[in-house]
RNA sequence: GGGUGGUUAGCUCAGUCUGGUAGAGCGCAUGCUUGACGUGCAUGAGGUCGCAGGUUCGAGUCCUGCACCACCCA
């Protein structure tokens, strides 16, 4: 192994993932010493490539793992993958329909085999890219939804359900989506403004003359089975208890009253369509009225259809138009947008329709979840989400858990002769159940509709963990310790999983939730295919490594609902890993003679050692607060700061003196020093990169792999306010004299002198301590103190802490630029002086603020009367 | 119609919980073959913190209202 100059993620992250996968790291056991920590994954899709929404969620579940794991916690992540019943249905469909079949061609068993096989070859290609991610999942315990194991908690917790009353079946109003041929449930719908057209057609009445009714969906009048105005609207009161006649059809339509109907919207006349509209279905069902489906499961419409039966429901509502107008019926067509129900999963617009289906009482569930939440027994983070899931279960619906596919967990139901229903774990005990009902063997079919995939992924916290078994695994990591996910599930997975958990573990399926912000684009719109602005993960790892991503992504942690990702940042990411790469190779290369055994205990530390031991204790203390907090994003903005400018700017331009330098001793500790720091900031940064952290710890001799290492921890003697003052001096100094250097365009390879005064002991102690560094860093030939210096006038002037310093700068350069530079810092003085004291001559500020901030006013303002004094001395000479 | 989030430097965002001198990175300008790194180094310019009120000795931060953008629900 080499180490270039340049950082290449290609060539490190697969040999490290091949590594990893050799050894059972990540492998738990439920039987450890050590305290549990459990996460279970989102379970992706089997039909799914892995996008950045997966990527950010399952980049914070890992930094957590990871953290955890080395922090000496039986941390184990569950992973595993959903059947996702229309997505993957939908895509072998596709296939077939290359060949030119039909899933019904094949017969439902013959397709469902087909399907696994797809399902075998192309379903782990998104678990090889959570593992590309460096997801340190306990992959022994991989799990898919349709599993024997998992299929049999899905039946379990049905046939439980069903016998405590909390799942029936019945007619209602449901979302059915015709392209996929399958109800959906009301959550799966996605409601979409659309500009279409508000028809007014005229309805003639059976005592002659007519009413207009205003709609927008024309179509749907082939299945009008009423009229409908508000009882308290004047205008039509007398209408109530009458007839209209359906135009074309000549149906005979009772007026009926109705709290329902807006007498503003339109003409304030509604037409009622019972068998495709929930509000129509309602008051359909209170007047007793009949309904009429007019469509097919494909969206045709359907022999009720009369004259337009076969025709699709859109060519449908042309000619139907197209009639009315013919007939004179059709008043005026206004623009109209409205919001229309899609499906979410492949967009066709949605039709209400009654059926038979399947459904889960949510009411006594949903309260008992409410409870934990109010109890804190749950808590989210964001905070604000709580208020969302709140209210999404103090009102929510029954859920329609049947649908009508081939693909998923096949309702355990079976049907006798007389339609009685056996649900039962199995066929078997249906045929017993049946038995004992009917006290002979009869004929019985099993329900064809298989469940809603939601249904199975509710479960999924103890599924995983092998419910209904009492297995050890469940003993120990139950309930899981966080759940890491997107807020658009909120409702349709996280919110079902606390109610099922509840019901079936009698305890919380997680103690947290953390919901994460929706990955956008640099301009903040979605990523999508049709827009054409996704970036592929996949993509990132090869231009970039997912290190590079990882760290890109940790800082999505913040914010609101939304945070944008553009290649920009990701840039950044790849710089500051190609800088923690250089540093590790300096510190490796300037530390190969450093003899085994040597240890800086009991070596004397010079103060530039201290200052950065303390600065990285206290970084130790800052990463563990924040990612205790699950505020990735400090915790990587505290190991950038570190790393960059604390470390490689300061610390190892000053280690650079001694390593260079005569005195073996001081050489050594320094060594010593750098090894140190290095291991103890790979092992920070470790949760954020771990493939390039891995990689250098590696190179720096260690056997074992740095993910089943210590996380540091705070090293309280380490922290030292008297190194970290003396060195800011230092910095001060420096930083002085680069901006004398940059300002008055001293040429760079001058060599200069700088003579300090003012403040005695400050500046003795700044020499003693950094004579060599202050050469190094400031480029000068050589530095001393001089009391009561007197400087010729070609002298630059500056100021670092108590102490002035001159630059004798004979003849080189335009001392206007000094005195600019000078002034501006003095007004800068002036005007800050100027706040402080309107603060301190008010009288309420003394009098109410607290102690402490007055007397730091004060000692502030002190400091700045003094500079102030510096620089004005300085402008005068 | 109801709700949530956002609005801070040219760009992307911290900072708001817990009020006390406005921060970072990128970009920009200028200068650097500094023996780890040009994916780099140094220096610098750049902000009435969306608007209007209020509370407070003091508001980017707390309260009220408004505007605009985004999303969710109906």
């Amino acid at each position: 192994m080499g180490f270039p100059a340049r950082y290449d993620p290609r060539e490190v992250e697969d040999r490290i993932r091949r590594s990893w996968e050799a050894r059972p790291y990540w492998i738990c056991d439920p039987r450890s010493e050590k305290p549990p920590f459990s996460i279970v994954i989102p379970p992706p899709n089997i039909t799914g490539r892995l996008h950045m929404g997966h990527a950010l969620n399952n980049t914070l579940q890992d930094i957590v793992i990871r953290y955890k794991r080395m922090d000496g916690y039986e941390a184990c992540w569950f992973p595993g993958t959903d059947h996702a019943g229309i997505a993957t249905q939908n895509v072998v469909e596709q296939e077939l329909a290359k060949e030119g079949k039909t899933r019904h061609d094949l017969g439902r068993e013959e397709f469902v085999k087909r399907v696994w096989q797809w399902k075998e070859k192309y379903g782990s290609e998104i678990v090889e890219q959570l593992k590309a991610l460096g997801a340190s999942c306990d992959w022994s315990r991989l799990r898919f939804t349709l599993d024997e194991g998992l299929s049999r908690a899905v039946r379990t917790a049905f046939v439980r359900l069903f016998e405590e009353g909390l799942i029936y079946r019945g007619d209602y109003m449901i979302n059915w989506c015709p392209r996929c041929g399958t109800t959906l449930s009301d959550i799966e719908v996605e409601h979409k403004e659309v500009d279409g057209h508000l028809y007014y057609v005229r309805y003639p009445l059976e005592e002659g003359g007519y009413v207009t009714i205003a709609t927008t969906r024309p179509e749907t009048m082939l299945g009008d089975t009423g009229v409908a105005v508000n009882p308290h609207d004047g205008r039509y009161k007398h209408l109530i208890g009458k007839t209209a006649i359906l135009p074309i059809l000549k149906r005979k339509l009772p007026i009926v009253a109705a709290e329902e109907v807006d007498p503003e919207f339109g003409t304030g006349v509604l037409k009622i369509t019972p068998a495709h509209d929930p509000i129509d279905f309602e008051i359909g069902r209170r007047e007793g009225l009949p309904s009429v489906n007019i469509l097919n499961e494909d969206g045709t419409i359907n022999g009720n259809g009369g004259p337009f039966a076969g025709m699709d429901r859109y060519a449908a509502r042309e000619a139907i138009l197209e009639r009315l107008k013919e007939e004179g019926l059709l008043e005026k067509v206004e623009p109209y947008r409205h919001a229309v129900g899609h499906c979410y999963r492949c967009g066709t617009a949605v039709e209400p329709l009654i059926s038979t289906q399947w459904f889960v009482r949510m009411r006594p569930l949903a309260e008992p979840a409410i409870r934990v939440v109010e109890e804190g027994r749950i808590q989210f983070i964001p905070e604000r989400w709580t208020k969302l899931y709140y209210e999404w279960l103090s009102n929510i619906r029954d859920w329609c858990i049947s649908r009508q596919l081939w693909w998923g967990h096949r309702i355990p139901v079976w049907y006798g002769p007389d339609g009685e229903m056996f649900a039962a774990l199995d066929e078997q005990e249906a045929r017993a159940k049946a038995r004992a009902h009917y006290g002979e063997d009869v004929e019985l079919h099993q329900e064809e509709d298989v469940l809603d995939t939601w249904f199975s992924s509710s479960l999924w916290p103890f599924s995983v963990m092998g419910w209904p078994d009492e297995t050890e695994d469940l003993k120990r990591f139950y309930p899981t310790s966080l759940l890491i996910t997107g807020f658009d599930i909120l409702f349709f997975w996280v919110a079902r999983m606390v109610m099922m958990g509840l019901k079936f573990m009698g305890e919380v399926p997680f103690r947290q939730v953390y919901i994460t912000p929706l990955i956008v684009d640099e301009k903040g719109q979605k990523m999508s295919k049709s827009r054409g602005n996704i970036i592929d993960p996949m993509e990132v790892k090869e231009s970039h490594g997912m290190d590079a991503l990882r760290f890109t992504l940790s800082h999505a942690s913040s914010k609101g609902r939304a945070w944008r990702l553009s290649w920009t940042q990701l840039d950044e990411s790849r710089n500051f890993l190609n800088k923690i790469w250089n540093m590790a190779r300096f510190v490796l290369t300037n530390t190969e003679d450093l003899p085994q055994g040597l240890t800086l205990k009991g070596r004397p530390l010079a103060w530039e050692d201290r200052w950065i031991l303390s600065r990285l204790a206290r970084t130790v203390t800052k990463v563990r607060e924040e990612l205790d907090r699950y505020n990735f994003h400090l915790g990587a903005e505290a190991l950038y700061s570190f790393t960059w400018h604390e470390l490689c700017d300061w610390y190892l331009e000053v280690a650079k003196v001694r390593l260079a330098g005569e005195d073996e001793e001081a050489r050594r500790t320094c060594q010593l020093v750098l090894r140190e720091v290095l291991d103890v900031l790979l092992r920070l940064l470790h949760p954020y990169m771990p493939y390039i952290t891995e990689e250098i710890w590696r190179h720096m001799g260690h056997e074992d792999t740095i993910a089943v290492a210590e996380f540091p921890t705070p090293e309280p003697a380490w922290v030292d306010p008297e190194a970290e003052e003396r060195f800011e001096l230092f910095k001060e100094l420096v930083t002085e004299v680069r901006a004398i250097r940059a300002e008055l365009r001293v040429p760079a390879r001058a060599e200069l002198t700088v003579i300090l005064s003012g403040a005695e002991e400050e500046a003795q102690a700044l020499l003693s301590a950094f004579e060599g560094a202050c050469c190094k860093l400031a480029r000068l030939a050589s530095i001393r103190y001089e009391k009561g210096f007197t400087p010729s006038p070609e002298t630059a002037k500056g100021v670092a802490g108590e102490l002035t310093l001159y630059v004798p700068l004979a003849g080189v350069v335009d001392f206007k630029a000094a005195k600019e530079r000078l002034k501006k810092e003095l007004s800068k003085v002036e005007a800050e002086l100027g706040k402080l004291r309107a603060r301190l001559s008010n009288p309420d500020f003394r009098a109410r603020a607290p102690a402490e901030v007055v007397e730091g006013t004060e000692a502030k303002l002190k400091e700045l009367q003094a500079r102030r004094l510096r620089l004005t001395r300085h402008l005068e000479g």
